[in-house]
DNA sequence: CGTCTTTGACCGGCGC
DNA sequence: GCGCCGGTCAAAGACG
């Protein structure tokens, strides 16, 4: 755990305009990708190919293979991060559907819709003795490709444009900060997300997404402004091969996408099975955050 | 009264 | 098989 932080490889390295990033192997092996900046300040995590940009934002892709946050590396840390408006944004996750998450029942593919998955199904709680069981024991339990954010704010939720209902909370070993648990309050919609502190640095927040909103946000209940992490979403836009980073989206390049996308109408997704009719559509548009976020390469993975 | 948080208990996965 | 730990449930309480 404690992220991997010191974790350095030589590997391939690419330069962007704000920075040098080093692209390095896991510390075990695993099969994700991290991406180390020059000056050591962040560290970003991809298993699937984000396309991650080297500037101040904070986040990085978790591993959704990992029940544990422990995958999950670290981030450049912004400055702004919004902890001053009180609250900061929330990006959201992407599912992709077809990334054969977490070894197991494709056929969940996609969890949207009513798919009992993990939920009332679920594991964890107490089902009555009926169904569940058996498809426990058959199967694992199906995760969704997670990421998270590393933000350093001083509210432990930030908001991100929709609305969560905590439903647990947690010590986390080695940490004296618990770690919250929330769901998305909307019933159709599955995902979660956790809230942590760093250990190390009691002052950034990690917020690890899961799941794929299907529904609008619901608009900023509590006064929240997205930008932070909406603008990450925003920013991953622009897929790029997996495992390979060629080109971050600079800042030249996506001028003002951090801020356009605070404007975001995110399309509703009607709980539907990603289905991906139309191989290049222009712009990302019905994947809420989440679709914005997840490169198109990573949806045929 | 409805919504959300808190909190202890429970369950499953995993390592030893 | 056992214990640890992460994740989830759900009752009870707090709050607006």
């Amino acid at each position: 755990m404690e992220g991997n932080r010191e974790k350095s490889d030589p590997g391939a390295e690419f330069t962007s305009a704000s920075s040098c990033w080093t692209l390095g192997e896991p510390p075990d092996g695993d099969s994700v990708n991290y991406l180390f900046s020059s000056d050591r300040e962040s560290c970003i995590l991809s298993e699937f190919g984000w396309n991650l940009q080297p500037d101040n934002s904070s986040y990085f892709g978790a591993d959704e293979r990992s029940d544990l946050a422990e995958n999950v590396v670290s981030c450049g840390m912004p400055e702004n991060t919004s902890s001053s408006s009180g609250a900061l944004r929330g990006g959201s996750v992407n599912p992709v559907g077809s990334g054969d998450v977490s070894t197991s029942n494709p056929s969940v593919s996609s969890s949207s819709s009513e798919d009992p998955t993990e939920k009332s199904t679920g594991s964890g709680g107490k089902p009555p003795e009926i169904p569940n069981k058996a498809r426990k024991k058959g199967q694992k339990r199906i995760r969704q490709p997670r990421f998270a954010f590393m933000t350093k704010s001083e509210v432990d939720h930030l908001e991100d444009g929709y609305r969560w209902r905590k439903y647990g909370q947690k010590a986390v070993k080695n940490s004296p900060y618990p770690r919250s648990y929330y769901r998305c309050t909307n019933s159709k919609c599955t995902v979660k997300k956790r809230v942590e502190r760093s250990s190390e640095d009691p002052t950034i927040v990690i917020t690890t997404y899961e799941g794929q909103h299907c529904h609008h946000t619901v608009g900023f209940p509590r006064g929240g402004l997205i930008h932070h992490e909406a603008a990450f979403a925003g920013r991953l836009t622009h897929g790029i091969p997996p495992y390979y980073y060629p080109a971050f989206q600079m800042p030249q390049e996506t001028p003002s996408i951090t801020q356009s996308h605070q404007e975001f109408p995110v399309e509703p997704r009607e709980c539907q099975p990603r289905v991906l009719p139309d191989p290049t559509p222009p712009l990302p548009t019905d994947e809420g955050l989440l679709g914005d976020i997840v490169p198109p390469g990573m949806l045929n993975r």
